[in-house]
DNA sequence: TATTATTATCGTAATATTGCTATATATAAA
DNA sequence: TTTATATATAGCAATATTACGATAATAATA
């Protein structure tokens, strides 16, 4: 095989799993850490920041956009990114809560 | 390419990044949950638990072991994982601090 | 309308991940 | 010592991810 097998677990295991995954790359750590960093919501000043090519950022921008972390807005020719603040916080408190009822009381 | 550019990003975000791609995987959500629910550290019954083959989650364990997210005692000739709790407080630390940080004034 | 700037998509190569079977290793029990 | 049990490792096939260059799409500007 070579896929994980969603089936197998619960919503609630594969919505963390797929939350993780998607921060789970330096770059799109980066470009979060740059967007929160902006007074104003700065667009693709991101592929100059970073130092990756344009479709490539493009690209996280869209797995990101994926899980509702950011949202894009059109501005003319430019697209404004910012962190979309409700859902940061509702997966603030879910993975937050993942630490929390994991903690055991084992060894 | 088709390898992550580590080198252009700094500690912290490939720090970040690497705990994120360890925790991206349901199966090992899973395994954490469980171990984390048993009142004594319990070993393989991993295996039964999650329904894959017992390769497949010693190779989980290590990955888990590899952030030292959890530590297997040697008991004989069964092995007994739990959560390391100081390692774990420490990771929650880290991503809920990243969460906070990263939220910005924008939009 | 033609040009330019900004962003997205397509196709591709390199590499990583997931999960398996087969097998090795290590310890306990007979 | 042989056998059984528990875990780890090696090797492999299928799929996913990362990053790129080329190119399309969109909208402002000349």
């Amino acid at each position: 095989m070579g896929i994980t097998k969603t089936q197998i677990f619960n919503e609630k295991q594969n919505e963390l799993a797929r939350i993780f995954r998607v921060l789970a790359n330096p770059a799109r750590i980066a470009i979060l850490e740059y967007i929160g960093g902006q007074k104003a919501c700065i667009c693709n000043d991101i592929v100059e920041e970073i130092g990756l090519a344009q479709p490539t950022i493009s690209q996280h921008l869209k797995e990101l956009k994926s899980l509702d972390l950011i949202s894009g807005e059109i501005e003319g020719k430019k697209v404004c990114y910012c962190i979309n603040l409700q859902r940061w916080e509702e997966i603030q408190a879910m993975t937050n809560q993942f630490f929390e009822d994991t903690k055991n009381q084992c060894c």
